[in-house]
DNA sequence: ATGCCAATTCAAGCTGACTTGAGGTCAAGC
DNA sequence: GCTTGACCTCAAGTCAGCTTGAATTGGCAT
């Protein structure tokens, strides 16, 4: 695969450079070397970033990213972390999906006040109920 | 209902005190007096608490849960506003649905290497491709 | 050989949601 | 009446994940 300075990185990704510097930085990617002062990236670096935007859309942190991949680069996925995370989804899927509900109602109930509906606070409690454990981060904001 | 102070709020609710100060202060819980120097809240605080916990574990900033309920925890803003978010999330909801099977299939799939595994790759490019808004957190990381 | 321009380094700043620390105050118990 | 202890205020610190700014460097065109 082809060799890539930052700037075509840039491009190609959408990743801003100074974020592939923090990246490098930390370890989640690596340069293979330099065409003047420009960094000069691998190829795949482009399915590592992809792989690295899927797993902090799944609320993995950048450490936690970090981790999955081998020395080289190549990812080195723990499975049971792999499931443990899927079960958090799990889990903040059913708090969603609650809390959907619950807007959903308050947008259509008559009701007066939210908090006296029995239907409202059925779905609050479910919302409340169970304990996530990490951000689901997406959109990484960019204006 | 009855008030309450501070330290029984904080009991109760299983909030710091320092966060209901803090809450206070951004607007999203008022007190209604002192007993001495000790906040008073009214009893309904409780459920404005779990009311900002749902928010919280749905994603909402506490500036977006200011803006959709008002101080006493009655829906404030208008029903339209209330319909999108609930959108919103269910746009998320769909990504994280994603993910999380896709996570499941990277933790039973045999290929060695994920990134040549065809369901991962569509998986990868499902969760990279749609862009969801927002950060689900939860479990105050109360150690 | 001389500039230009973009990339580099390093430190500092930013946002969100709180927590922590220093120093002050108040009601209550002895 | 004095000590105690919990709460008070206000400022500053923390953490993640980046971004921004100042000063520097190096390839490329003239």
């Amino acid at each position: 695969m082809k060799a890539l300075d930052i700037t075509e990185v840039a491009q190609r990704s959408g990743v801003p450079a100074s974020t592939l510097r923090f990246y490098e930085e930390k370890g989640l990617i690596a340069s293979i070397g330099r065409r003047g002062l420009r960094r000069v990236f691998p190829g795949h670096v482009l399915e590592q970033l992809t792989l690295i935007a899927a797993g902090r859309a799944a609320g993995f942190s950048l450490d936690e990213i970090a981790r999955m991949f081998a020395p080289d680069g190549q990812p080195d996925i723990d499975r049971g972390m792999l499931s443990a995370k899927a079960d958090e989804l799990d889990a903040t899927i059913r708090q969603l999906t609650a809390m959907r509900d619950g807007l959903r109602h308050a947008a259509a109930c008559p009701a007066p006040r939210h908090l006296e509906c029995p239907t409202f606070r059925r779905i609050l409690r479910a919302a409340a109920a169970g304990r996530l454990s990490r951000p689901a981060r997406l959109t990484p904001v960019r204006k």
